[in-house]
DNA sequence: GCAAAAGTGTTCGCAATACACCCATGC
DNA sequence: GCATGGGTGTATTGCGAACACTTTTGC
């Protein structure tokens, strides 16, 4: 018995304006269902492993490369009547808004649409989506993954919103403010925000050298 | 791009007089690798998704049915050499020791090793058995696996041993069985352990349905 | 000066940790 | 009676949760 095997990509943004997580859709050009909004994907090719065909398929349709990306885990897909038939294996992806190439959105080939108001997608899409979003979860507990989805420089604003996206629920500021003051590897920046109308937020930056280094001190 | 797909579990059960995690292997009997010691797996049939597969299999070479199952993730297989290649899709199992038809055993056609002395294993086994202990750790904590490795009739020494081994270092007796007496899905039978050249231990059960309660009743 | 968001400390309760001795059985 | 593992309680500490006001800017 013989496979197709697709990689689908669950390629999440966050958008500081709107204050949502974004997924990215594309409009399908093959039947079936020609015309729907699904995953970015594709075939895995002769001489590529899973995660490489995901890194392909994200360059094409985002241009960004700087991203990060987990497997998600393989899907069988019920759809068993042809000779071949198709398994898929789904990623996510996170990725900053700010390095999205739009040029397939403006073709409207793509959109971003927030997770909040998903619209039902077809195949097993709709579940990947669910699942990535299970997973990001818990990863965003023990992992700083956060920083994919922000600005270089960001505020403390914007880093919580991103945690109460995830989370699903508010977290209270105080705490959260005092807890990231603890962490040596998130530094402030001399820089504030400017051209907003109320009082300008110091910026932030997240420093993958000392979080090593204090993920290394935890171990010893 | 056309794949086989292979299903490979990685089986664990607990044995209490080792007090030790083991792992099933099995003999191969085909090139490549032929009389080397494995993971139990096989190839997904026509109309079989991969679940369906790894239950199969695992059925066939331990007899039992009663078993946690869960998928790891999906491997590609770093030799593309040939025309069609291989792709597989990992899973781990929790049985118990007791319920495991020893045939193949007896046979010389598969073993029991422990986890703390494994030997290294040929293709990219020693990954997913790495994969899935990492993944039993996180699991653990949040979900009530334990009984899947223990007799249905079991003592607090051996619900501990279970933790201890998985989390790769010893817990304190008196909070962990403080913290266990909170939990009103493991109940105490009147029975006692017997024929042991000491005290004997009190033997308790999980209640699957009182943990379904209590799950219920935390969401609310 | 007013609207709007940034920023800041303290208290409380609970859960995790550390720790040492008596008990019941087989031989 | 002794060897072996079963079984028990208390005190301390650290961490997460709750909570309200002042500051800085643009207009």
């Amino acid at each position: 018995m013989l496979f197709k095997l697709a990689v689908d990509c669950v390629v999440l943004a966050y958008d500081h304006t709107l204050n949502q997580l974004l997924l990215l859709l594309t409009k399908r050009i093959k039947e079936p269902q020609v015309g729907s909004w699904v995953l970015p994907g594709g075939f895995v090719k002769q001489t590529e492993d899973f995660a490489l065909t995901a890194q392909r398929k994200l360059e094409e349709e985002t241009g960004v490369r700087n991203l990060y990306l987990e497997q998600l885990k393989a899907y069988s897909l019920s759809d068993a009547s042809t000779h071949n038939r198709i398994a898929s294996v789904a990623y996510y992806a996170l990725i900053k808004r700010a390095d999205y190439a739009p040029m397939l959105v403006d073709a409207q080939l793509s959109q971003w649409v927030p997770v909040a108001h998903l619209p039902a997608l077809p195949f097993d899409h709709g579940q990947k989506v669910a699942d990535a979003l299970t997973r990001l979860k818990q990863t965003i507990r023990t992992s700083p993954i956060a920083f994919y989805l922000l600005p270089v420089k960001f505020s403390l604003k914007q880093l919580q919103q991103v945690y109460e996206l995830i989370y699903g629920h508010s977290l209270d500021t105080r705490n959260f403010r005092k807890l990231v003051k603890g962490l040596p590897y998130i530094v402030p920046l001399g820089e504030m925000e400017s051209n907003v109308s109320h009082r300008p937020a110091q910026l932030y930056e997240f420093d993958l050298a000392l979080y090593s280094d204090s993920v290394i001190s935890e171990t010893i």
